[in-house]
DNA sequence: CGCTAATTTTAGTTGACACTTACGTAAGAA
DNA sequence: TTCTTACGTAAGTGTCAACTAAAATTAGCG
């Protein structure tokens, strides 16, 4: 799954990610699209990628078709919503939290003031 | 968003973001769970994870408590979905392609029915 | 076969960043 | 105030990865 982060971690590769997202597309085309970048280096993005599992790679004559792999992604987006889980437990508790203190006012006494979490 | 990927792609601080996940943690308790690293280098990170907005730090005394920010996942959690949809729309496009081609083999030769995608 | 086109691989350079040591700062206790 | 605890910040170093140029691969065409 570092892999994964690793993979999208650099712009150049993210671009090539969102650019064959919906179709697949040539590594020349794909290089051609970058300005100040050479083919050789998009080259050497196209295979991380690929290593990561991000892209699949069909070859068609002397060229490479480059597709976007979703499924690649599933791990991250796995971890990604482990960490989102913890807004929605925080929400819960803070609700819970106010509950409480809704009966403690009914309660009415009350000094110190505690830690929040 | 790559301030988001940049600051995960990290072997260190994704531990930490693990770390602080459900509870809020002191910096030097962090930097103690660690062997091969020393407490300034986490320290560092802390920096970086904050500038990412990725945990969120409170003052306590003469330490400092480190919490998740789940909201500073949002925007990669939405770019993951963006890339995601590639699969149900392949997968929508698949489907639709068996569709046609169930109804070319009824007119082909009826009665057999198959097969795998 | 040789020739061309599309792309990868190799070799080598350079810049970014993760790390450590040393120092600075802020809050509380004595 | 001085000491101590718990940190962050500064400065310098080494490693790694992104890049370019040149060589190697792979497929199609005459």
């Amino acid at each position: 799954m570092f892999e994964t982060i690793q993979a999208m971690a650099e712009p150049t590769r993210l671009e090539i990610l969102k650019m064959v997202r919906r179709h697949e597309m040539p590594a020349g085309e794909i290089a051609a699209n970058f300005k100040g970048i050479t083919r050789p280096a998009v080259s050497q993005h196209l295979r991380v990628l690929k290593d990561a599992g991000l892209v699949a790679e069909r070859r068609q004559g002397t060229s490479r078709l480059y597709r976007l792999r979703p499924d690649g992604f599933a791990p991250l987006k796995a971890l990604l919503e482990d960490f989102w889980d913890s807004k929605l437990e925080r929400l819960k508790a803070a609700a819970e939290k106010q509950e409480n203190e809704k009966k403690i006012k009914q309660k009415k006494k009350r000094g110190k003031h505690e830690r929040n979490l």
